[in-house]
DNA sequence: GGCCCGCGTTGATCCATGTCAACCGGTGCC
DNA sequence: GGCACCGGTTGACATGGATCAACGCGGGCC
């Protein structure tokens, strides 16, 4: 149980889903339980009482792969379920009559995804994994009764939500009022900060996400942001190599983010 | 009680407005019963049993006059309660370190606003009055309460909240992906949709926001703004002056959303 | 009544980002 | 092994919307 460094819990989540067996190969499907859970900290039972935490073992969630590409549910769809990032990362995307795509999130494990769904008992978007990834199903009709016995668990329900109104907030500050160095800037310091989070490391990281997803995420198109990576690099504030970057500067970084040029 | 055009229920609530008492003059401050209220098919109660509803009256709401300019909450205070507006238009914004604001919504009668103060327990918003207006005071902790009773209250607060982030997912595929009279245009039939669900005429209104803040709203600058309704009118989709706004040709409107030039 | 100020409109010009196109390196397939 | 394709980078050019500036209207205040 003893790790020595931040980095160890995620990395061992990893090696744990290459253990797993094939889901839906015939035998009964993995369950997860969240007392035992790597992720418990940062996912929904962070900040439960023991007796809270227990209580979310009942249900036993099942657990799910989506292969790189593949989607996880899809705009239109039926809602049933939430789904929490056991590992890989996801986009969810809304789609335009002509075909534009808004990106409107990056997922990664940890993180709630199809709160949407709520509103209208279908989803109002596409989620679709950028690698290979595992997925807690957390049928909504169980959370909700799990929320009805446990006024803590409502809580941390409705705290999630609010967090994502609160995300999408600083999302439309960033598509609204700022230039493509402060979006880009913007983008990089949250992903740094989330992979911090998760005992990566804040300076060095791989994109998981292609120049055009970052772009439609941003509200640029992937040659805006392809420059302005390269403009980071002849700022040195970054090193940048494809999809592998690593933060050189992360004060000038948050100057470029503040600058409001 | 009997109404005969749609367009009574909002009017008869100005008209009550007009003969309240003064807030916070001395009296016992007034409370509301959700169960007499006339937005109660908008508002918090929607879709509620009569047996919840009349739940919510048991807290006896506070009412709250706030008048034009006056902010309601403003960014980083401690959160405690939610508002659900009774008469009036509200905008809320965040602002950027160097003063350029963003407005990230905009409610009318019967919206609820403030949920995003629920992830961090402060507001992460502004929320300032359009025009002369009157709230109800939710307390949080009361509402919270009330529905650890009721599994059904649950569900609708857990909806409201999905239907805000549903809305910003809109708002950003708006700010990420369209051109300057989209916007508009999605502005506009999106106001005209708000006003006909309050039994006001879709086609011909008044907007409670300055050109400036429809500029925020929508990502562009308020000359742009100002523009592009000059080219509605000279395409004969709208007719303004000023702040009114009539709809000549609503289909036209649609398809100049729906151009995705 | 006259003045000032805030809001909205419109014109002229500029510039950040979009568009189009060429090219490069890596990967997977024939 | 070579070819085609995909993702990324870079350059040249186009353009939508920002910026700067002038002006008009109406309401509030002295």
């Amino acid at each position: 149980m003893s790790v020595t460094t931040l980095e160890a819990p995620l990395r061992r989540v990893h090696a744990a889903e290459d253990a797993t067996p094939v889901a839906g190969c015939g035998a009964t499907p993995m369950t997860t339980q969240c007392s035992a859970c790597h992720l418990r900290d940062l996912c929904l039972p962070g900040g439960l009482s023991d007796e809270d935490l227990l209580r979310l073992d009942r249900p036993g969630f099942g657990r799910r792969r989506v292969k790189a590409g593949d989607v996880l549910y899809s705009e239109g769809q039926a809602f049933h379920s939430i789904y929490a990032v056991r590992s890989g990362t996801f986009k969810s995307s809304l789609m335009l009559a002509d075909g534009r795509e808004q990106v409107c999130g990056f997922y990664m494990a940890g993180e709630l995804l199809g709160l949407d769904g709520v509103a209208h008992g279908r989803h109002p978007s596409t989620a679709q994994a950028l690698e290979d990834t595992e997925v807690c199903t957390l049928p909504y009709a169980q959370v909700s009764q799990l929320a009805t016995e446990s006024g803590a668990l409502q809580q941390v329900l409705s705290r999630l939500m609010s967090r994502e109104i609160v995300r999408e907030h600083s999302l439309m500050l960033l598509l609204g009022s700022m230039n493509a160095e402060e979006r880009l800037a913007a983008f990089l310091l949250n992903l740094s900060q989330r992979m911090a989070a998760r005992g990566y490391s804040p300076r060095e990281f791989h994109l998981r996400m292609s120049r055009a997803e970052i772009g439609s995420y941003l509200g640029m198109k992937l040659e805006t942001v392809s420059r302005t990576f390269s403009a980071f690099q002849q700022q040195r504030l970054l090193e940048v190599d494809k999809r592998h970057v690593r933060i050189v500067d992360l004060e000038g970084l948050r100057r470029a983010y503040e600058a409001h040029a």
